[in-house]
DNA sequence: TACCTTTACGGGCACGTGCCCGTAATTCAT
DNA sequence: ATGAATTACGGGCACGTGCCCGTAAAGGTA
């Protein structure tokens, strides 16, 4: 509430140095052409009034527009998961466009590897200041982390992580504790006598996620002791027909499986297998808040969905880049998303 | 990527109308002084363009302050549940200082309607520019109400709702889906001959919240053909020893309640009683990701929590009268929260 | 000393919008 | 027709920062 009848920002610096805004700026932007003389009497008194620079007018003046990339899954006819994430950056890119930053997202064919590394080729060339992506592939996304060291471009990672490829942030779920948070889930009424099945259905080798997930699933029953026997398919291929066969199969070899645990999106498609089969007093968990999904909570065939606000993911991770490209303020570098329940009951609410 | 070798806004609209920026500008804020023929013109080439104002530019120029008030009840000794909007608040107003807004939040004390009534009139009379306030007394909000609308103050209701009062949005939970959701997960392995207790502890009278929770509460139990029993009861003094008395009594007359639901934050009270008397198999939920909560499902005592996002809660609130008065864009009248579920497998990644 | 290069700094316009102030044009009263 | 009041509009500065361009001073070379 104090008046205070000085200068604002680079101009009462200026003035309190006795020299022009533009050394202020100079200094400010640590460019060259200022004595160290001034320059340490102009850092002192930034120091000392905590200058902070008015981002509004720094934007409205610079005319050099900041460009990011982010690169994600193609959505599929098998899901449309990356739509989510897809929709948080276009919330990202409409609040930072007025900022004089333009957003361009590429997508790949999860299916194809290639697909990958091409737009990671088209992205690195096309200079952007910041990257976004989802590091599906761990090889390549290894060669890209060196790529954009070498060019120093940040990069953010989001669903995923690959550790130690000094990402800028990485965005997503714990994807341990996320499985543990599954077994909790479908052992909660789950009798003592009956198994557990865990199933992949996923065309992918590089199932990092995977792996994480599941063994998070399997630390809980070793943490609290459960008794149930667990049995685990992995099935390559993702229509219908095919992932039924199997589940046949595995029903037919285990009577009396009580519980079914699904470690991606495709839950669906077990969902749909469960309920032409008539076995729906199985509960079943699994992943991700897609339109399929829903409509087997609606139906009693999916008890539990677990999420991690992909929406979000995408939101935050460019708005990773903008703080550091923008705002200069610093980002965590974990940042990780929480581990949300959705049932029946509270979806309609749900924010993806 | 098309190339614009024209101006941007208010000067382009100028250009195209044969008239100068002045003129557009006050049509752009409705200000008298420029003829029917002129405004009529300006206006279809505003409407050609899609113009939007540029955010940046406009705060800049404009010196006049935008104030913001945040009136919420004050962390109490019982409950520090406040303290988590007012954690969004300050979030937003970090955000929003450097476009000019000032936020200045005002608390009164939930045990004392006068306080509530006091702080009420301190803030009208300040004359701020947009309201942001949980009405937790009836009464005194609908006379706020009325008067927010005779000074044509736009005002936000958080954390609970009172309809037909014309806010300009409320932000929070829908308190009966969110009491259906809390008997999904209590009877999710409840055995059908056991009883469910409702405990209600307030002080307060004025207990919209928990009526519209107990309704959603035994609506599921309707919806799903329930076979329990349902006991109730309201404590209205909060300290432990009272609590504890209430509940021995019930536990005494009940001898097989099975679960517990408790209709607000201080679920944290009834672990401490269930743990006393060494009745922790009974299941236990409540509200509300506070630590003494949080301690309890550590402890397996709680069961799970529901949360509405306290903190996105004062950040939505507060944003939502930034987007009224600052962006002048339009607000969903009702923003309500996702239902969250917090067990001790998930908190540590909750957000509140 | 005369000339050139480098260093160190200031002047001043631009960004897009808000808004004050001045004035030509129109209307009205006499 | 003359002056006053009102209406309709333009000129131009300000907001805080970025940055181009110009130039005085210092240092270097012959």
């Amino acid at each position: 509430m104090e008046k205070e009848n000085e200068l604002f920002g680079v101009k009462e610096i200026a003035r309190r140095a006795n020299v022009s805004t533009a050394t202020v700026d100079r200094v400010l932007h640590n460019r060259t052409g200022v004595s160290e003389k001034t320059k340490a009497k102009i850092n002192a008194i930034i120091k000392e009034m905590d200058y902070q620079p008015n981002i509004l007018a720094s934007r409205l003046a610079s005319k050099k527009i900041i460009s990011l990339a982010a690169l994600l899954p193609d959505v599929s006819e098998e899901t449309d998961f990356w739509s989510a994430p897809l929709n948080g950056i276009r919330r990202a890119e409409a609040e930072m466009k007025q900022y004089g930053v333009q957003v361009q997202v590429f997508l790949f064919d999860l299916n194809h590897k290639d697909s990958f590394a091409d737009q990671i080729r088209l992205v690195l060339d096309a200079g952007f200041h910041g990257i976004l992506i989802s590091p599906s592939f761990i090889e390549e996304t290894r060669k890209f982390a060196v790529e954009c060291a070498r060019r120093k471009i940040p990069y953010v990672f989001i669903d995923s992580d690959i550790p130690d490829l000094h990402s800028l942030s990485y965005i997503g779920p714990h994807l341990r504790k996320s499985g543990y948070v599954g077994a909790k889930l479908l052992t909660y009424r789950l009798e003592p006598e009956k198994k557990v099945l865990i199933i992949n259905i996923s065309k992918e080798i590089d199932n990092y996620n995977y792996l994480e997930i599941e063994d998070g699933f399997r630390a809980y029953f070793n943490d609290n002791n459960q008794p149930n026997e667990i049995v685990r398919i992995d099935i390559r291929e993702t229509d219908y027909q095919s992932v039924a066969r199997h589940l046949t199969y595995v029903f037919h070899l285990n009577k009396d499986i009580g519980a079914a645990f699904v470690t991606n999106s495709r839950v669906h498609t077990v969902a749909s297998f469960l309920k032409n089969s008539h076995r729906t007093h199985v509960s079943l968990i699994g992943y991700d808040f897609v339109r399929e999904n829903v409509d087997y909570l609606e139906d009693n065939v999916i008890d539990f969905l677990i999420c991690h606000r992909p929406d979000d993911q995408g939101y935050r991770g460019m708005m990773a880049l903008y703080q550091t490209l923008v705002v200069n303020a610093p980002v965590t570098k974990q940042n990780y998303m929480p581990i949300d329940i959705v049932t029946k009951e509270n979806y309609e609410f749900y924010q993806n």
